[in-house]
DNA sequence: CTTGTTCTTGAATGACTGCTCATGTATGTT
DNA sequence: AACATACATGAGCAGTCATTCAAGAACAAG
């Protein structure tokens, strides 16, 4: 018997999470959100109970679920090895130097912005830290038994380097998206499994 | 003829670097800055004419000019080498673990928030990622000769990685300042030289 | 002491912040 | 057609933002 909805909440969090992933938390004002997604502030705020914190760490979650699964790839497959790690971050960094791509990382961004001051940001960030070694430890792990890489390495440290180096492309991409530089980075980082 | 300043501008800009620091550019509004000098919102407008945003610029220009080089310590010594590089990373490392040292760096912060709205303060990030990769590139290069590295090293591309991993080891020890992965990161990217 | 110069002060400005709420509207059931 | 229900609307809330400015205060020179 009720009036429906005229607008579907999961495309209002998309567009939400696009704009703190471009502008970031503190930089995005309810209004840039009413804009971005025709909704008015009073449905907004009906439909996302928390207000804008609340729209903001359920991006958070979105990005986690949509986003970083796609940049994953066959990463998190469980057969992925060295090809796999390598495709990971030739995408990252074809991605940083791309137009669309230098909004980085929603999660990156989120570490540097709100970890300090926020504690559920924080543990979202943490989770995808865990999530990034682990698929990387596991690829690692599989490239050491197909003889991939030395077999003298340590797949879990080397993952932890692994996931600090991504992140320091990240920062790197931001303030200079200059090709010659994010490639050296990858392929010294790759050379030192060999 | 004129009444003195009853406050030193140098003094006032570098407690305003320590709230930028702190909090981040747009989390740091002039009030927290009056606060933190004692300075008046009058007084200080005209002491700095640009306003919050020069207010900024100077304080990145005074962290590069006094704590950077505290930071990198002598690593930018001419004949600075492995143990220094690996002494930055142990220091780094030190500071991310500490409480104070939980800000960060300040331009490692402007590089996520920043970089990509401001040229100006991109720029002075740009600046301070060349000297970081110079003075590494000048240990590597001291290091091979000595010795103390693989011979078939790049210094130049390790250079690259080695900043990269140093950002990435901020971006990891903002969200989760665990030793034991802190650690694991430098003691992985320095057995990569060896 | 007077004057000239520059400084300090803090109230005021208008724009913007996140957020609320009274009003009106569209719907499915009766 | 009449009702109950949930929704959409947007003007408006109190608060904060960066910034300005008129007024007073402190000093040095004459």
């Amino acid at each position: 018997m009720p009036r429906p909805r005229e607008f579907e909440p999961e495309t209002v969090l998309d567009q939400a999470m696009h704009k703190f992933w471009e502008r970031g938390y503190r930089a995005t004002s309810i209004e840039d959100l009413v804009k971005a997604t025709g909704v008015k502030p009073g449905s907004l705020y009906s439909a996302f109970p928390g207000g804008k914190r609340d729209l903001f760490l359920k991006s958070l979650a979105r990005y986690s679920k949509l986003v970083v699964p796609q940049k994953l790839g066959e990463l998190e497959a469980p057969g992925a090895g060295l090809a796999e790690l390598r495709g990971y971050f030739d995408a990252l960094v074809r991605d940083l130097l791309s137009p669309e791509g230098r909004q980085g990382c929603l999660l990156v961004n989120t570490a540097i912005e709100n970890a300090a001051e926020d504690d559920e940001a924080a543990a979202v960030v943490r989770g995808h830290l865990a999530r990034l070694e682990s698929c990387m430890a596991a690829a690692l792990d599989n490239a050491r038994l197909r003889g991939e890489i030395r077999a003298s390495l340590d797949p879990a440290g080397s993952a932890k380097l692994l996931v600090a180096t991504c992140q320091g492309l990240m920062v790197v991409g931001k303030a200079d998206p200059d090709e010659a530089v994010l490639r050296a980075i990858t392929d010294n980082a790759f050379a030192a499994l060999a």
